[in-house]
DNA sequence: CATGAATGAGATTTCATTCAT
DNA sequence: TATGAATGAAATCTCATTCAT
C-alpha cells in the first residue's frame, strides 16, 4: 500500500487536491464501472499517462479513492465520539443525524461510500467486503461503548433488538434522504425540526417494545 | 407504451420467448450499463438491425424487461394473496419467504429487480423512480388487506409501526441474502429451519412493543 | 473457422483483397507482435470497428493471415507436384527452386511463413505448431512420393540421410537468401545459372554419402 | 564505442552486474521489441533516467547487451579451443555440445543471441548483421584451426562439405533443442546417452561421403 | 550524477446505433 | 420485415524519452 501509491502521495498539496477532486467528482457521479479516466485526467489536467504512473490501473485508483473517502468518513464520525449519548437510542439518532450532515457537505464522499458498499462492482467484490468488514468493526465501539443499557428488558436478546432498532432507523434514514434527494439545501433545513420529531416517534415505537 | 413495443408483442410466442430470455440473462449477468446489445442479440439468434427495429434503443429495451420483469414478480406474489396470514407478523414472513423463493427459482428475474432499485443507472433514475413508486403502491395493498389489526397496541402510530417493523425485517432478510450468496442451494435449505426460528425471534421481539 | 470468418469471406472480392493486401502487407513488414489493426485499417480504408467485425482479435485476425499464406503456399508447390523429379537430389534442388521463386513472386507471403515458423510469437506458439505439423505432413509426399529411392546405398538409414540431406540444402538455400537481399532482382536471376551450378556442387558432395 | 558507454562502464562491478542482469533478464524473456525500458528500471531499482544517462535510447542498450552476450559466449568457446578434437567430425559434435551447455547454463544469454540472429529486428538489422559476420569470423577458426584434413576424400571441395556437414548437424541440433522445449532438465539429461547416439548415427553417414 | 514526474501518441477492443439492401 | 455491414468515438493502459530539480 505504502509503495503502491507514495508517488501520488508525495506529491504537493495542492496538485493532490485537484487529483483527488477529480476522482471524487467522476465516482460520485458516475460509479466505478461507468466512470472514465479520460475524463478523470481532463478534469485534473493531467496526461493520461500520469494517472496510471500514480495509481497503475483504474481499479487500483478507484480502490485508493474508496480508501480515503472512508477514513475521511470515519474521522469525521470518530470527532463527535466523545459527545455520543449513553443512551442507545438517543445514539442512534445522533449517528444517522452525522451521517446525514456528512451527506450534505461531502455528497461525492457520501455517495462514493454508499455506491460501493451497495452495488459491489462484481471486479471488486472481495476488495469491498473486506474494507465493509474494516469499517463494521470500527463502527461497533461507536454504538456500544460506554452504553448504558440499564433500561433494556431482561428477557430479550439484546444484540438481535440493538440489531433490529439499527436496521429500522437505516430504513427510515433512507426514506428521508430520497426524500431530500428533489429538495434544496434550505428547504430541508426548514423541515428539518419535523424531521426530527418524526424521527423521535419511530424510536418511541421501538423503545416500547426492548426497554422495561 | 401500445405503440412502442408493439412490434414486439405482436411476434410469434417462441420468438418472443426467446428474445426475452436472451435480454434476461443479459441483463441479470451484466446489470444495464455493462450488458452489450451485441451479446444480446448473438444469444436471442436475431439480427442487430431486429433488436432496434423491436425496441428502438438499449434504454427502451431495458425499460420494457424491467416492466416484464415486475409484472412477473407482482403476478407470482398476487397468486399467493389468498393464503396470506391475517396476522401482520406471519404475513410480513410469509411474504418475505415468497421473496426467497422467487429469488431461488427465477434467479434473474430477482436479480434484475434488486439492481434496478438498488443502482438505478443514472440516466434512468427517473424511469425506475415511477415504477418504484408504482411497486409499492401494488405492494401495499398487500400488506394491509384484509389484515387483522386488533392485537395492536391502541397507543401507537400504527402505520408508522408497520414501517419500522419492515424495515427491521428487510435488515434482516437482507442479512441472509448476503449469507447466502457464498452457500450452495443445499446448504441454504439445510440451515432454512434455523433461519426461520431466527427470523421469528427477531418478530417476538418486535412484537414484544407494538403488540398488547 | 467456418462461421468464426464467414463474415469476411462473404465480401465481394474487391473489398476481400483490398484488406488482405493492407495486412500481408502490415505482417510483412512488422511481423505479428509489431503489426497494428490501426496501420491496417488505415491501409485497407476500412473502419477501425469492421475489421474487429470481421476477424474478432488481432490473434484470430493473424491466424487467419498465416492460414491464407500457407493455403496460397501449398497450392503453388502442389501444382509443380506431377513434374516431379523421382530423384531425391534432383527433387530437393526442384523445391528449393520453387521455393525461392516464391520468395520473389510474393516476397509478402513468403515472409509471414518464415517469421511464423522462426519466430513463432510466444501468445501463438501452440496454433502455429499445430499448423506446422499440418505443413509438415503435407509436404511429406511431395518428398517420398513416387520416389526411386534405388540408388541408395543399403547399409545407411534411409530416412536419415534424407533428413540430413534436407537440412544441409536448407542451409544452403538460406544462405542463398541471405546473399540476395541486397541484390535486385535482375542481379539474382544474372547469377542464377552460377547459383544452379554451385547448389549442384553441394549435391554432388552428399550424393557421394549415400549413393552407391 | 568507448565514449557512447563510458558512463555505465566506469560504475562500480556490483551496480554494473545488477543492471546488466536486469537486461538480460528483460531481452530473454520479452526480446528486443516487446521489452519495456519501465520494467528494466523497476528490475534494476534504478532511475528511469539513469538507465538513458547510461545508455542514450533503448536501441543503444539493446546493442550493448547484444555485444556482451556475444562476448560471453565466444569467450565461453575460446575457453574451450585447446582441447578441441583435430577430427572435423568430433570437432562439430564437440561444438554442439557446448553450445547445448551454454544454453542451459545460461539460458537468458543464449536466448538472446538465438533471437538476435533468428528474428533479427527490421529496424536493427544492419547492426546484428555486422555482429553476425563478426561471430562468424571469429567461429571459423574455430572450425579450422589445427584441423586434421587428412582424412577427407581429395576428388571434393573441402571447404563446401565442411558447411554441408555445418549446416547439416545444425539442423540436427534444432531437432533436438525443438524436443528440449517441453522436456525436463532431467528428463533431457536421462536421454542424452541416446541422442548422442543418434547423433553420432546422422555423422556416420555423412562421413562416408567425405572421408575416404 | 541521479531522480522520477511528466508527456501524449498509440496500442487493442467494444459499443450503440444506422441504413442500404 | 429482416439483415448484418459499417461506423468512429471511447474505453484502459503502455511506451520511450525528456527535463527540471
Amino acid at each position: 500500500m505504502i509503495l503502491l501509491y507514495s508517488k501520488f502521495e508525495n506529491l504537493e498539496q495542492e496538485k493532490k487536491e485537484t487529483i483527488l477532486a477529480a476522482c471524487l467528482d467522476e465516482f460520485a457521479q458516475y460509479g466505478y464501472q461507468n466512470s472514465s479516466t479520460n475524463r478523470i485526467v481532463k478534469k485534473a489536467e493531467i496526461s493520461k499517462g500520469l494517472l496510471f504512473h500514480y495509481f497503475g490501473s483504474k481499479r487500483l485508483l478507484y480502490l485508493y479513492i474508496l480508501d480515503y473517502v472512508l477514513a475521511y468518513y470515519l474521522k469525521k464520525i470518530y470527532q463527535r465520539l466523545d459527545g455520543l449519548p449513553r443512551d442507545f437510542f438517543e445514539r442512534v439518532m445522533e449517528i444517522g443525524l452525522i451521517k446525514l450532515e456528512i451527506a450534505y457537505q461531502e455528497p461525492a464522499i457520501y455517495k462514493i461510500i454508499i455506491d460501493a458498499f451497495i452495488y459491489k462492482p462484481a471486479e471488486l467484490e472481495q476488495e469491498i467486503n473486506e474494507r465493509y468488514k474494516k469499517i463494521y468493526e470500527a463502527n461497533k465501539p461507536l454504538l456500544v461503548q460506554n452504553l448504558d443499557t440499564s433500561r433494556f428488558r431482561d428477557d430479550i436478546d439484546q444484540e438481535k433488538a440493538m440489531e433490529l432498532i439499527l436496521f429500522a432507523m437505516e430504513g427510515v434514514s433512507n426514506k428521508y434522504l430520497d426524500l431530500f434527494k428533489n429538495m434544496s439545501y434550505d428547504e430541508i433545513m426548514r423541515k428539518m425540526d419535523t424531521i426530527i420529531r418524526e424521527y423521535q416517534d419511530y424510536m418511541e415505537i421501538l423503545k416500547y417494545g426492548v426497554y422495561r
